[in-house]
DNA sequence: TCGACATACGTAAACGTTTGCGGTCGGAGG
DNA sequence: CCTCCGACCGCAAACGTTTACGTATGTCGA
């Protein structure tokens, strides 16, 4: 049988205020350091573990945070999800992960999300539009926070500049020579509107070139990695390619070895995020790097600041992302 | 404010336990079925969302599930995370993710999981000896299930063959030719007892050859990289090489590009799990695949059986794994 | 007509915590 | 001696559900 406040009151002739106050270690309650110490041991001894539910009940904040994830599969959220949870444990709070339906539907349920009030949401999406689900009711009640993308302007975020980083890699290709430059993407992301995308068309459009979209559905990596072979057989292939992503940088690093055809000498390959998988391979690839610890960390401090003020001014930072160049792109 | 049963009842001049009756579907109450759509369409209307804490309190459910991993970041993990979230999420369970300190402890704390009562635990871990843990009291009292690792005889699990499958790689890499066989493990695992060690070690002296342990510690994968470099510069390289999982094999393959190295013609470069991303190389990486997604839903439906009835009859499966050859050692 | 039984719903206790309010007791100040 | 105040602690309500049990109404067979 699972022990109670109760319990410990009885045991200790004491009444059960008394010891939840000892216990949650309330400052403004006066308790005599003999009771205190008493509590603290029977506590201990009996093995008191509190009822999160009775106490989410009267509290109402249940010490969870939800993690909502996007539904593709890369290691991205591996990176995201250890590093998150790792400091939300250590502030006392659980991660409840969750996966997004998408950007259809602004509902809870089309959100994927928890069911259970969770005392914040950590949003972790650098594909999709969320701007729909920022009107849903959920994250009107609950504190929210955003990495790597941007619901609505009057939130809090951290992002990097998705705009300077996708120019810096398109100028990079352009300074390599290349001269059909592809930006090879899902085709949820391809309009004008989308970030990367505008960065990409201006800065080819500037340099005097001629835009070429290479759009898949879905973006899955093997799905990306037969399409990008379609597409090469089809239509030839280009000389520099800028990927959306690095899972699509990867499906398309793939594709190009089974066409046969050299990176980088006859395609220079350029990814974005920097996952640590792009290390690995025999060519690692060029990438835009995201510092997804300090990003994670700063996310977090913004939630909690917003948890305990929802009327806190907005918390925004954009990090300058930095292309790290590497043999995939080395001429 | 939030809408409770209580408001729906006085708003229906019903009292809460019938509405709670319609919205719980219980088929052993008896509810006409006009009340019945009165509730139905009043919870809509109003948009009532049960109180999961106060639900819990009084069931002791929470319809939550813990996800316990081990620490170390590979994209195994983000494959598990996303099979078991989506099948935990169709059942009405949420996922909550923790992760295990380590080998060394036995409480809840060490174990780095939930403070929150959860119904069940999944345990995934192709790493750790997890003997220790399952005398700890936390497993003693929930419900849980493992995948990839036994922690003791008497519990319900899905693993692969460790020792069939680290056998066929070990002989495949025999009859490929190779007299110096590396083993490149993490130290923690290098022992006899350890499943794939010892199928190593016996395969390896079956054929009359030598065996030879490459252990790091930690077994990250930059630091395992720069370990095998080391070791290859001082005592030359073996002309195959198996792996204790698919992140060793991957830094082993970055190592040897570093050295000049020639996979497969000098090398001959094993790997164990089959994770993604071996599938992304220039050079595939012939590894053992873990059929995981069956593993997954196998899993959960064990868990489930054992939450119901916690004396049900012991669940496990071993699958044998399948060795997937590709260029990585292909000659 | 009378009980038995099925159906439909209400009453109220219980789950374990937190917390506002009030009470007691000792000592200091008037 | 009375008052007042601060320290310490208990009382009891409240959080929103679930569920065992009880009650009321209607139906049917004897």
């Amino acid at each position: 049988m699972r022990i109670t406040i109760q319990a410990i009151a009885t045991h200790l002739q004491l009444s059960p205020a008394t010891v939840s106050r000892v216990l949650n270690r309330r400052e403004d309650a006066f308790i005599s350091q003999t009771t205190r110490q008493r509590v603290l041991r029977a506590a201990a001894e009996m093995g008191y573990r509190p009822n999160r539910a009775a106490r989410a009940l009267v509290t109402g904040r249940t010490d969870l945070i939800t993690l909502a994830l996007n539904r593709v599969r890369s290691s991205y959220y591996t990176e995201v999800i250890y590093q998150l949870q790792e400091q939300l444990r250590r502030d006392g709070y659980e991660t409840l992960v969750g996966q997004m339906a998408g950007e259809r539907d602004t509902g809870l349920d089309a959100l994927g999300l928890s069911e259970w009030p969770t005392d914040g949401i950590i949003i972790v999406d650098p594909l999709s539009d969320l701007r729909p689900l920022a009107r849903g009711s959920l994250l009107q009640q609950t504190p929210f926070v955003c990495i790597g993308t941007v619901p609505i302007e009057v939130a809090d975020y951290v992002v990097v500049d998705l705009d300077s980083g996708a120019r810096e890699a398109v100028e990079h290709l352009i300074s390599l020579g290349c001269r059909r430059i592809g930006y090879f993407a899902g085709k949820g992301v391809c309009h004008p509107g989308d970030a990367r995308y505008d960065a990409y068309s201006r800065t080819i459009q500037e340099a005097g070139l001629q835009p070429e979209i290479i759009a898949v559905a879905p973006a899955t990596r093997s799905h990306a990695r037969a399409a990008l072979c379609d597409y090469v057989r089809d239509r030839g292939c280009p000389d520099g390619l800028f990927c959306f992503h690095d899972d699509l940088a990867l499906a398309a690093y793939r594709a190009l070895c089974d066409l046969g055809l050299r990176v980088p000498e006859e395609v220079a390959l350029v990814g974005c995020d920097g996952i640590q998988e792009t290390q690995y391979l025999e060519k690692p690839l060029t990438t835009i790097v995201q510092p997804l610890e300090s990003m994670c960390a700063l996310a977090w401090q913004y939630l909690q600041r917003r948890m305990q003020d929802p009327a806190a001014p907005l918390q925004q930072t954009i990090l300058t992302p930095c292309l790290e160049i590497r043999p995939s792109s080395r001429r």
